[in-house]
DNA sequence: AGCACGCCGACT
DNA sequence: GTCGGCGTGCTC
C-alpha cells in the first residue's frame, strides 16, 4: 500500500506528502523512512493504492500518536493560520517521540558496568571501535535511553556495546513524578446559587460559555464540579491556565480532589517526564489534562469540556513559529468532540465579552466574592498635580506615607512599575498631554534614530515637539524609570525597609523567580517592586498595600488594545492586595485620572468599562469590529525584504481592486529596522469580517509565492504589537 | 533542513 | 591551470 507521509523536517519547500510503501494503518501513524541520505520520523496522512513515483522506498510502521479528531483540528489550524503541516504535527507529539525511531528501545535504558573500572571496560572494547568508546564515555556519569544512543552513534556501535557485555541494560519505565506536589485535600464546600447554575448549564449544554465573576468569586470551584460531572458520565477534560498561575498550589487542588487521573504538561517538566504524562493521557489512565496552552492538543478521546481559565491571557496566543490562538483552536476541539467550552475571566477579552453580549456565546456570571472579604479600595492619585506640588520623584506623597505605615504595622507591599510600551511615549509631565496620531487616535512612537514621531498603524509622520501643544510647557520628554530607580527613591525615604526588584533582569538568572519570592513570602522582605509579572498569581496573605506606578504607561502605547490592557493590569494587581484577613489597599499613580479605565477600574466595574470600550471599538473601527492583518517580511538582505515587501503591497492592491475598499490605515510599508541582523518591512490592512473570510486565504497566497529569498515572511491576524 | 551539482574568482 | 565560494534544485 502506498502511504502519504509527512517528514519531521521543517521547511517550506517540503511542506507537502512523499509517497513511501508501506502496511496499512491508521491516518496519523508514526513510520521511520529514509529520506534522502537521512533517517526520519513521519507522519502517515493519506493512503492510496498506486503512486504516480516509480520506485518508492519502504516506510517502517511504528505506532499511532494522534488520532482522527486531531488530524481534524490539524487541518483546521493549518488552514486558518497558513501553517507547515509538520509544524502543527510536532505540537500533538511529545519530542521524546520524535527522537525515536526504534520504539522497542525507547524504554530500554543502558548503563555502563559499574562492576568492573572505566578502564577495564575500555579494554574490552579494544582500539579498532573508536565509536563504542565513544559512546561508553558518553554513558560513562548518568547512562541513556538506548534509542537516543543509536540516534547519536549509530545502531553498531550501541549493538557492539551490548555483544561484548560492558553496559547494563534495564528497563526504566518508572513513571517520575511531574514536581513536588503538596496535595491540598480541601473541604468540599456547598456551591453558591450562582455557581451551582453554571455548573448545572454548562454540565447539559455546549457551545462556549463565558463565565465572567472577579477575583475570589469561585470560579475554581465551577471549573471543578464540571469536571467531576463529565468524568461521572465517563469522558474527560481538559483545563488550560496561563503559564505562570501553574503552581504547585494549583496543581495541588487538583491532585487533591482527582488524584491520579490528573496529567500535568508543566514547560518545567523534561522531555521523559512530558512523555509518561502524555502516555497516561493517552492510554486512559488519566482523564483530566491540565497545562499551559499546548495542553489543548492532548491526546484524549471522548473530551466533556474544555475550560480556558484567565482567558483574556496573552500567554495563550502563540506568536512565533505556528502562530495559533489558542482559545480559536479550543472552540474547534471543543466542537468537534461535542463538549462546551468554558472561558473564565474577571476582564475578559473585548472580543470574547462581545460574542457573549450579542448572543453567540453563553453569559455566567458570577457577581459576587465568596471570600469574606470585599474588593480592596482603590485611590487615584494625579501625578501632574503632584508636579505642580513640587514632587518631581516618580512616588507620591500619598503613597509614600501608606508605604510607612504599612511597614510600621509589619505589613508587606507591592509595587508595580508599569513598563509596558514605555520605550518610546512622548508625555508632558505639567498636563498629562500625549503624542497621538491624528488619523488613528494611537499614541506616537518616538523614533530616536530619525528624531521623529511615527504611528504604528498608519505609518505617518510628525515632528518631534519641543514644547507642549497642550499647556506650553517643554517638560514635554519620554518617561523612562526602571525598577533601579524606584527601590533607589523608596530607600531615600525608608532607608530601612528590606526592598527587592523583580523584573526581567533580576528573574533571569537561574532560580530567580524563588530566590525572589521566598525571602518575600518569608517575610523577610517589606517591599517588593516589580513589572507585570508581580501581578500575577501569588499569593502573600500579608500583603496589605498595593501601589501602581505609571498606571496609565500602557495606555500610550501605541496600541488599539491598551485601554483594555490597562484595564486588565490594574483589577489584576489590584487582587493582591489583602487576600486573607487583612484589609487591603490600592493606590494607583497617573497623569491621566481622568481617563474612563480608572474610573472604571476604580470600582471594579468591568461592565462598565466594557460598555465604553466597545462603542470606542466601533467608532474607530478597530477589532472586534474589523480585523487588523499584517504581513511582516524580514531579510538579511534590505533589497531582498524590500522586493518581496513591494510585490505583495501591490497584490494586496489588486484584491482590493476586485473586492472593494478595505477599512484602511493605509496598506502601505512601514520598515522597521531591528538589531539581529534582520531588515523587517511590513503591510498592514484593516478588513472587516466579512470581507477578511472572503480573502485570506488569497493573501496567504500571495505571501507564499513572494518569499524572500534570503528570510522569512508570514500573516498575522490582530498582532500583539506592531513594533 | 541537508546534500549534490554547477558555474565564476584568486591562488599554488 | 585548480580549489572553493554559495546559488539552485531535489529528496518519495
Amino acid at each position: 500500500m502506498v502511504l502519504e507521509v509527512i517528514v519531521d523536517l521543517s521547511n517550506d519547500s517540503i511542506d507537502r506528502t512523499f509517497d513511501y510503501e508501506g502496511d496499512d494503518c491508521p491516518l496519523g501513524s508514526r513510520v521511520a523512512v529514509d529520506f534522502g541520505s537521512k533517517h526520519l520520523i513521519g507522519f502517515v496522512i493519506g493512503k492510496k493504492e498506486t503512486s504516480s513515483y516509480k520506485n518508492l522506498k519502504k516506510a517502517k510502521y511504528l505506532d499511532s500518536p494522534v488520532n482522527d479528531e486531531q488530524l481534524q483540528l490539524m487541518d483546521f489550524m493549518r488552514k486558518s493560520y497558513n501553517l507547515r503541516y509538520i509544524d502543527v504535527l510536532r505540537l500533538f507529539i511529545p519530542s521524546k517521540l520524535r527522537e525515536e525511531r526504534n520504539p522497542e528501545y525507547a524504554q530500554l535504558f543502558l548503563e555502563i558496568d559499574k562492576s568492573r573500572t572505566f578502564d577495564e571496560l575500555i579494554g574490552v572494547i579494544g582500539t579498532r571501535s573508536p565509536k563504542q568508546a565513544e559512546c561508553l564515555e558518553y554513558i560513562r556519569e548518568k547512562g541513556q535511553f538506548m534509542s537516543l544512543l543509536i540516534n547519536l552513534f549509530g545502531a553498531s556501535a550501541v549493538g557492539g556495546l551490548r555483544k561484548k557485555g560492558v553496559v547494563k541494560e534495564s528497563l526504566v519505565h518508572e513513571r517520575s513524578t511531574p514536581m513536588e506536589l503538596c496535595i491540598n485535600k480541601k473541604e468540599r464546600v456547598v456551591l453558591t446559587e450562582p455557581q451551582k447554575h453554571a455548573v448545572d448549564a454548562v454540565t447539559d449544554g455546549d457551545g462556549v460559555y463565558l463565565l465572567h465573576g472577579v477575583t475570589g468569586s469561585g470560579k475554581t470551584e465551577v471549573y471543578q464540579n464540571v469536571i467531576e460531572n463529565m468524568l461521572s458520565k465517563g469522558k474527560t477534560a481538559i483545563m488550560l491556565v496561563p503559564e505562570i498561575s501553574l503552581t504547585p498550589q494549583v496543581l495541588g487542588i487538583f491532585r487533591g480532589r482527582f488524584g491520579d487521573s490528573v496529567a500535568i504538561l508543566h514547560s518545567n517538566l523534561n522531555a521523559s517526564e512530558k512523555y509518561d504524562e502524555w502516555k497516561r493521557l493517552k492510554t486512559g489512565q488519566a482523564k483530566i489534562a491540565i497545562g499551559p496552552r499546548s495542553a489543548i492538543f492532548a491526546p484524549l478521546r471522548n473530551i466533556g469540556v474544555i475550560i480556558i481559565d484567565e482567558e483574556h491571557d496573552t500567554s495563550y496566543i502563540s506568536d512565533n513559529n505556528p502562530r495559533y490562538d489558542t482559545r480559536t483552536v479550543a472552540e474547534y476541539r471543543a466542537k468537534l468532540a461535542g463538549a462546551p467550552l468554558i472561558l473564565g475571566s474577571a476582564t475578559p477579552d473585548m472580543e470574547t465579552f462581545q460574542k457573549a453580549d450579542s448572543g453567540k456565546y453563553h453569559l455566567l456570571t458570577l457577581p459576587n466574592r465568596v471570600a469574606k472579604h470585599e474588593l480592596s479600595e482603590m485611590e487615584i492619585v494625579d501625578m501632574t498635580e503632584e508636579f505642580r506640588m513640587g514632587n518631581r520623584g516618580i512616588i507620591s506623597d500619598a503613597l509614600k506615607t501608606a508605604l510607612t505605615e504599612t511597614l510600621n504595622k509589619k505589613e508587606q507591599a507591592m509595587i508595580l512599575l508599569n513598563r509596558r510600551g514605555f520605550a518610546s511615549f512622548l508625555r508632558c509631565n505639567k498636563c498629562g498631554y500625549i503624542a497621538k496620531c491624528e488619523d488613528c487616535d494611537v499614541s506616537l512612537t518616538y523614533h530616536k534614530d530619525v528624531n521623529e514621531l511615527k504611528c504604528h498603524y498608519c505609518g505617518r509622520r510628525y515632528h518631534m515637539l519641543s514644547k507642549c501643544p497642550s499647556c506650553g510647557s517643554t517638560s514635554i520628554k519620554q518617561g523612562r524609570v526602571g525598577t533601579e530607580k524606584v527601590v533607589e527613591e523608596i530607600k531615600s525615604f525608608l532607608p530601612e525597609a528590606r526592598v527587592l526588584r523583580m523584573d526581567n533582569d533580576t528573574t533571569r538568572v537561574k532560580d530567580g523567580y524563588s530566590k525572589i519570592l521566598t525571602p518575600f513570602s518569608n517575610q523577610e522582605v517589606d517591599i517588593l517592586v516589580g513589572t507585570q509579572m508581580i501581578a500575577k498569581g501569588h499569593d502573600f496573605p500579608n500583603v496589605t498595600l498595593v501601589g501602581i506606578l505609571e498606571a496609565d504607561a500602557a495606555l500610550y502605547f501605541s496600541d488599539y488594545r491598551s485601554s483594555e490592557r490597562t484595564f486588565q493590569l490594574i483589577t489584576q494587581v489590584a487582587g493582591r492586595a489583602g487576600r486573607a484577613e487583612k484589609e487591603g489597599r490600592v493606590i494607583l499613580q497617573t497623569y491621566n485620572p481622568n481617563h474612563y479605565v480608572f474610573r472604571f477600574g476604580k470600582s471594579y466595574d468591568y461592565i462598565g468599562f466594557y460598555k465604553k470600550e466597545i462603542n470606542a471599538r466601533m467608532v474607530t473601527k478597530f477589532p472586534p469590529f474589523t480585523k487588523i492583518v499584517r504581513i511582516s517580511v524580514n531579510s538579511v538582505d534590505e533589497q531582498d525584504c524590500l522586493d518581496s515587501t513591494k510585490v505583495c503591497y501591490q497584490a494586496v492592491r489588486e484584491l482590493e481592486k476586485e473586492y472593494g475598499k478595505f477599512v484602511y490605515l493605509g496598506a502601505q510599508k512601514s520598515p522597521i529596522t531591528r538589531m539581529n541582523g534582520l531588515i523587517r518591512y511590513q503591510v498592514l490592512m484593516r478588513l472587516v469580517p466579512d470581507m477578511y473570510y472572503q480573502i485570506i486565504d488569497k493573501i496567504y497566497k500571495i505571501v507564499d509565492s513572494n518569499k524572500p529569498k534570503k528570510g522569512n515572511i508570514f500573516v498575522e491576524t490582530n498582532p500583539q504589537s506592531l513594533t
